[in-house]
DNA sequence: TCAACTTCTTGACAAAGTCCAGAAGTTGAA
DNA sequence: TTCAACTTCTGGACTTTGTCAAGAAGTTGA
């Protein structure tokens, strides 16, 4: 990944602090809630509202800089890993979330056998089940 | 799909009104929130609490009668057709979600290359895109 | 019919986000 | 460098979606 203030010239959005507090902090802690990233943004550059901080992630993952995911009942959650097609796995029990790699070469179920007149342009997939720490703690 | 009341009975479920109202209206209306579904039941039984509502859906969807949904940024969603595999189209414009069926035969994405230890139980795949709707509304 | 148990109601509470208006910052052009 | 136009940020109120808790009511099997 280019550094933060190169990635936001590049597309032509105006550098902000936030902005650039808000991309290193995702980069610093992968799979983070807003709530997360507002706390490490706040360490590095002392403070940042909430609004600004909702609105940073909104404008990055628009323009492709951060991936948004939202796994059912949490908060949702931001990486700079995109554009590499890789999913999710999450478990049940402590909500930890890791990164999984589709088997190489397949693009997983994107064909649909009737797509009902829709334009698709992604395909989300995450998988549930338990993590080995939650498996051993059973 | 048997009438409500045999479902709920057949699971060794108390039988409720409230719990018969709400799984007719998850079957009237297919991926309602559960906002939705509350109106649906008040106008068949005249009231309900929100609390009931909640409570039905998680049981019901505990014990297999209907399925929840959550996709990104938008309140659960219920369905009653369950055990079919089938999975879902979202239009990221409008909201609008319809079923798709995958390709038959194919288990889809459960194959993962490093599953991290975890011990997987279920492959969730939303699908998002444009609705015929929005494509032509553009 | 009754006792044990579960569910429902009501109201407070919480988390995650959005909306708004005015202040501050950023950018490109002179 | 300075300025005007535009965008973003701040701070606070508000909304939505959902949970918690306690007492009232309903359901079930004996």
């Amino acid at each position: 990944m280019l550094n933060p203030l190169e990635s936001l010239r590049e597309r032509g959005l105006p550098v902000t602090a936030q902005r650039i507090a808000v991309l290193r902090a995702v980069s610093g802690r992968p799979h983070g809630t807003a709530d997360d990233l507002a706390e490490d943004v706040r360490r590095e550059i002392g403070t940042i509202s909430r609004q600004a901080v909702y609105n940073a992630l909104g404008t990055l993952a628009k323009h492709g800089l951060i991936r948004r995911i939202q796994p059912s009942g949490s908060a949702a959650r931001y990486e700079d890993r995109v554009g590499d097609n890789h999913q999710h796995l999450v478990c049940r029990s402590c909500g930890e979330m890791v990164d999984v790699d589709c088997a190489p070469g397949e693009t997983p179920c994107l064909d649909v056998v009737d797509d009902a007149g829709y334009e698709i342009d992604e395909a989300e997939v995450v998988y549930w089940g338990t993590c080995p720490k939650c498996l051993k703690a059973r």
